[in-house]
RNA sequence: CCAGACGGCCGGAUGACCGCGCUUCGUCGCAAGACGGGGUGAGGAAAGUCCGGGCUCCACGGAAACGAGGGUGCCGGGUAACGCCCGGCGGGGGCGACCCCAGGGACAGUGCAACAGAAAGCAAACCGCCAUCGGGCUUCGGCCCGGCGGUAAGGGUGAAAGGGUGCGGUAAGAGCGCACCGCGCCCCCGGUAACGGGGGUGGCAUGGCAAACCCCACCCGGAGCAAGACCAAAUAGGGGCGGCACGCCGGCUUUCGGGCCGGCACGCUGGUUUCCGGGCCGCCGCCCGGGUCGGUCGCGCGAGACGCCCGGUAACGGGCGUCCUAGAGGAAUGGUCAUCCUCCGCCCGCAAGGGCGGGGACAGAACCCGGCUUACAGGCCGUCUGGCAUU
RNA sequence: UGGGGCGUCGCCAAGCGGUAAGGCAGCGGAUUUUGAUUCCGCCAUCCGGAGGUUCGAAUCCUCCCGCCCCAG
């Protein structure tokens, strides 16, 4: 796998919508994962992941606990198993809460290698 | 023991490992930072945003008042303030403890009341009842038809029909008279007051709805921490200063520095060269202020928390002592597990109890505070009421 | 943080103090050889929920619940 990546913070509306425009996408019963590699001048730079919780899945009790979990198994996975200058986001779904943490780091690891850059062929 | 009423409180505990926010210390490092240690880290509702304030800016300004709009509405007290709280009063409910009530004004005005009903607001005669007049009939008791009048006691309609019940009274009736109750007015007494009690008097007039418009009394300037204050990159543009450059010919103009127009030449740029066409034009450096991204502050010592004492029926107030207790900014508490507590189900056991499995609510500070409202597993404490049993 | 709007039958909706229009859909019937069309009839009373005001509330008042929108 890829030697250890830095990983940073999405932050802005704007990074979200354009990593959400890339259509690029992985469903797990806990999550759904999007990736989108920026437009950048080399391919190094540091991975970068933000967490999306929509009132849908409940209340800000379930909304926070649902992001921490992810949080928490994104901290775990995403060093070793992200690209480099791509951008992550990660979407809780009504299964997040009950989804036991070693299937949600299981399912991590396999989405994040399912979006992987394509042995880097497609540039 | 059972059923119930009211008030108050808790909101799982301890620990291990890997992580998180803020803060502090140490080591290393030129620095960015890295590593390690310590401290600290959500609620009774942090929620809904329904009221009241603090704070900040804006507007107006002597304080304010009037008007518009909105709100509040028995009385007294508490409070920074409130639509909140406490204590009373009145009305309603409950055997009771106790609970509920937006509870000013309907002789200031305007309005509303479907259907039913004779009539719904200066009252009114449909059926009845009564008296009387005329006509008819008669078994001489009366009956029928019509006219004029009396009558709100009866029937019927309605949510509501202009006091209620009883006695007297009357042709039948009627506050027509009387007693009690209700109501209005006056006086006295108690109470700070709402109001209560008593007496007198009137003879029923003044029906209901103001969570209909409205009237009266009182309260409210507007916006909100994305308030507001400060620092301030890159780029573009504005202003100022300095340096360099500002060709040739002709015309016009001039404040004699220069400026404008035309032609030629030159630089950059597009089309393949020649050549042609369009466009751009002072350049550089320094400084100044405005503003955007970003950053810092605002930001937690406060109508503060806890304990004791005093005043007050209480809400609450006063005094003394102790304490400092979240502060993020895509937003900090997650993951795994153990023991104990507790609840549910199943199994073993006469029982005490034991084993296995599952569960432990509602919900996360976003400037702060006082209330209200709503959500909430399970549990604890106190006071009181009505039963049953025992003494 | 501030402001606005909407919840009425399965769907779309009118009504805003007097006892719930209408259309689509559905069901039953008639017409027709059958089907379509057409016609007739049926279909909310728990008007988002709970209290209150009134003789009477979908309508007025208070408090909740859900959904949508706007500004920064």
């Amino acid at each position: 796998m890829s030697p250890l990546v830095t990983v940073e913070r999405l932050k802005r509306r704007a990074d979200f919508l354009s990593v959400a425009a890339a259509r690029r996408k992985y469903v797990t019963p806990g999550f759904v994962l999007q990736a989108h590699r920026r437009e950048q001048i080399s391919s190094a730079g540091p991975a970068r992941v933000g967490f999306t919780a929509t009132r849908k899945i409940g209340n800000a009790v379930i909304r926070n606990r649902a992001r921490r979990r992810l949080k928490a198994a994104a901290d775990e996975v995403m060093p070793g198993a992200a690209a480099a200058g791509f951008d992550y986001v990660v979407i809780a779904r009504a299964g997040t809460i009950a989804r036991p943490y070693a299937a949600l780091v299981a399912d991590m690891q396999t989405a994040v290698s399912a979006l992987a850059p394509k042995a880097n062929v497609a540039k």
